[in-house]
DNA sequence: AGTGCATTGTAACAATTGTTACATTATGCT
DNA sequence: AGCATAATGTAACAATTGTTACAATGCACT
């Protein structure tokens, strides 16, 4: 077989390796080797293509005005580049691309990664399930920033808990994780959280929570 | 024709109405009516069709843990309700959707309107067109909110307007719009602005903005 | 049990933003 | 031109968060 990571890429998933190679072959793709420290793509360049790292690992940075960039996020194999964008209007990259290491890309123009999605179901069933997931995802990280404060998020974050409703819930993860997942420092989580148990609303024992005054945490939520 | 309305659907955009009731009819949906008030689907509740708006006006409401209701938005016809997340994994509707008046939605099955992708590749087309764009707007609005300063919004805003290449930009938008956009007060904004253009890196004409200190801009972003 | 490391709690001060209120300046309309 | 309305500029004060540094606690591992 030609690419055996597909066999693991979510696009792939459910199709044998024999399956995978019938499928590309039916259609037209290409396969570019970028150097490690290449530039594979232009932040602002239109996307056409999807483009699955086979080997090596990308990195995605945000440039500025003055051509200084900052790492957004890595993109290692078998992931794809910005799949959730590529079939959208007037679909730009945010990001220059640039291989970390030595890497190859596999890219499917999106008309014929379309085709591929028309020939198997699975295939589309796959990729739909990575945008809409991608969806979610962006959509739930967005209300949690829309709330003004962080005894806001927190009490939305307690609220979307199961558990919930019987007053006691287990946080999920750790604070550092929470304050990144709400965008703020983790000491200024911890005073909140502190000063949240102090006006009685929630007794903090470790992970667990109790919820003393549903009506006074849903008030943190509506400011 | 039964549902006029979806010829002007962006799911159904360039087919005829013979073919979109063709379509239609080759697959199993319903429709239900919603009177006033009514509640069609209840927040959390699992995402496992596709709804579209045929007529009246529904709303999405969020709801916290003392079932206090926040309007997020309204969708009229020929929208439908949260399209981008219903092949997500484990999807669930993240707010209660109500009728403002008297509704009527057209229910698909997610694998009925699969099966209506799977034969016709521009419904096929325009469902991608709709979610990755969903997942772009997104994904730029989760940008801007995580700048930490409103000057760093500001200046990565200018950077990504037409134009800023040359030093000389163009607004598009009123301050109050602007000001949503980033998720701060308007006075703020308005403060920041004058802040910046004090501090000598651009300077401001009604809407027209020249940057004078591309250098300086960039370190606001940094931060 | 003890050691090393991650996690959490806390505190003082600076920086940023929100809030509120009002003044000033465009803009569209008749 | 004049009027009404929208948009923008500004200011004082409160509220919130960031920054930095350090202490206390829990946890995994030997």
């Amino acid at each position: 077989m030609k690419f055996p990571v597909l066999g693991k890429s979510p696009l792939f998933r459910g199709l044998t390796d024999v399956e995978i190679e019938t499928l590309t072959e039916s259609v037209h793709y290409r396969v570019r080797y970028f150097p490690a420290g290449a530039l594979a793509v232009l932040s602002g360049e239109e996307i056409s293509s999807l483009m699955i790292v086979l080997s090596g690992s990308m990195k995605g940075e945000m440039v500025d005005l003055a051509g200084h960039t900052i790492k957004i996020e890595d993109v290692n194999p078998p992931n794809a580049l910005a799949a959730a964008f590529i079939y959208g209007s007037g679909a730009r990259y945010p990001v220059n691309v640039s291989a970390n290491s030595d890497s190859e890309l596999l890219i499917f123009d999106r008309a014929d990664f379309l085709a591929m999605m028309k020939n198997d179901e699975r295939i589309l069933s796959n990729y739909l399930n990575v945008v809409c997931t991608k969806a979610l995802f962006l959509s739930d990280r967005l209300r949690f920033l829309s709330f003004r404060t962080i005894k806001g998020k927190f009490a939305h974050y307690l609220g979307g808990l199961t558990g919930a409703a019987s007053g006691r819930v287990v946080i999920d993860r750790t604070q550092k994780e929470l304050s990144e997942y709400f965008g703020v420092t983790r000491p200024s989580l911890a005073r909140a959280i502190g000063e949240i148990e102090e006006e009685g609303l929630i007794s903090v024992d470790r992970r667990e929570v109790r919820l003393l005054d549903i009506g006074g945490l849903s008030k943190l939520t509506e400011k």
